[in-house]
RNA sequence: GUGGGAUUAGCUCAGCUGGUUAGAGCACUGGUUUGUGGUGCCGGGGGUCGCGGGUUCGAAUCCCGUAUCCCACCCCA
């Protein structure tokens, strides 16, 4: 048997179920915000991931499904969302148009990396991404959306928070952090020798204790942001405070992905297991300017919409539809022929075997149907038809004509 | 990528220290004194016990390899 590759799923029946009304609710949600859909490849040049999430990353250091075409350009399965968005923003020279574009965006994401429970190498994100506006008000607008398509989903979060500051202040502050990870280089773990290079910022949130112990002292980046970054982050926690949205402070809080500046988030929920991160998100106003666009700020989130799929609370689908079915056999050919008629105005579904009426309501009680209806001898000979209201459980013969 | 656990019917699992035709519940399907469901009763189909080797008179059971899933790390959505 051939089967899927690892950790690349079918989605089917329920989980299609779960699949489509989040993506539903989700685009009611950004449509109210006023975002507009986009679709981009999901194949893409390597070098547009190389320079915008950055090499230095797992995503692109070591998780990128990359080969070469046969034109022998250097490809890849696009890992994230957000590169490809901001290339077609810059492609379609909306930067120099000048104003605001929102759009959101659904789809498939790859990485090659080991699967585990939340962690799919072929997974589906939502996201948003938001060009043009530099007012923090925005990044809480961002976080507002977020926590509403939870909300409407019914599905219960933590949302943590930071500021990685800009290219004022955060420069300045990761080389005092590298220096001082050097002054302590000797005693610390294996796993924080290679982040000092790769990520140093994560060396802050290192589970081994010893190395938290040491870095006790380390610069902290709370004291370390400038004026503006400072005054945006505090105005962001007022906006969110004044909105009613719970936040927790995670100075640790480093996003993965090297275009971020200033405002950090990431949702969170103690339900799933270690793959915990629902959604995540932040500015990134340098990104357009990398990707070689006009200075455009942007600021962005995405879903992992599997991660969310367990969570979902599914409003509860009542009755709905026909159940045809025959008690003879002769009553058949009527039965698939009213059934076909039924179908340009309602759902129905039809058993092409004659049956006694018990097992016909079984049958349309096993499919939730609404209305259960028969055609036994009696209604063959008087050119009528039996039908049941399972629900309010009410019965009636009706002439065929009027059906 | 590192370490650990699991893998038996469509699903959830039982099967003790190797011993005759591998079980249960649910699901599916047929019937139910021949016109009333979701909640009765009786029956039926379905498993080369993940795959490949090995040990043994004999392996679902022990050993090795391999694949996949799960857990932790890592990372992230």
């Amino acid at each position: 048997m051939i089967k899927s590759l690892r950790g690349m799923n079918d989605i089917l029946s329920e989980d299609y179920e779960r699949f489509t009304y989040f993506i539903d609710t989700a685009t009611d949600v950004a449509q109210k915000y006023g975002f507009h859909f986009i679709e981009t490849p999901l194949l893409e040049e390597t070098a547009l991931f190389k320079r915008s999430v950055g090499e230095s990353s797992d995503i692109v250091g070591k998780e990128m499904y990359q080969f070469i075409d046969k034109g022998e350009n250097d490809v890849c399965l696009r890992p994230e969302g957000t590169a490809g968005v901001v290339r077609a923003f810059i492609q379609k020279k909306l930067d120099k148009a000048g104003g605001i574009h929102r759009f959101f965006y659904h789809g498939p994401m790859f990485r090659y990396e080991r699967p585990q429970k939340g962690r799919l190498r072929e997974f589906h994100q939502f996201g948003v991404e938001s060009f043009g506006v530099e007012s923090v008000y925005e990044d809480a607008t961002m976080i507002m959306m977020v926590s509403d398509i939870l909300k409407r989903c019914g599905i219960g979060y933590r949302l943590q928070l930071n500021s990685l500051g800009d290219q004022n202040c955060m420069p300045e502050y990761r080389d005092n952090l590298v220096s001082f990870i050097e002054s302590v280089e000797d005693e610390i773990c294996e796993d924080c020798k290679r982040r000092k290079s790769t990520n140093p910022i994560r060396v802050l949130d290192c589970k081994n204790e010893k190395c938290q112990s040491l870095y006790a002292n380390a610069p902290k980046l709370i004291n370390a942001l400038c004026d503006g970054c400072q005054s945006d982050f505090d105005k962001l926690k007022k906006v969110l405070d004044d909105n009613n949205i719970a936040y927790e402070i995670d100075r640790n809080l480093v996003r993965g992905l090297d275009y971020y500046s200033k405002t950090a988030f990431e949702f969170v929920s103690d339900n799933i297991g270690s793959q915990s991160a629902i959604a995540g998100g932040g500015r990134y106003d340098r990104l357009v300017e990398f990707l070689d666009g006009r200075p455009t700020p942007a600021v962005g989130f995405a879903m992992g919409i599997e991660r969310l799929l367990e969570l979902i609370e599914m409003p509860q689908h009542s009755r709905e539809g026909y159940y045809l079915g025959a008690m003879d056999d002769e009553a058949v050919d009527l039965i698939v022929s009213l059934t076909h008629q039924k179908r340009q105005s309602d759902k129905a579904v039809c058993d092409f075997k004659a049956k006694n009426l018990k097992n016909h309501l079984k049958g349309a009680d096993k499919i939730n149907a609404r209305y259960c209806c028969v055609i036994g001898t009696n209604e063959m000979r008087d050119g009528t038809i039996w039908v049941k209201d399972l629900q309010n459980k009410t019965e009636e013969t009706i002439k065929r004509v009027d059906f």
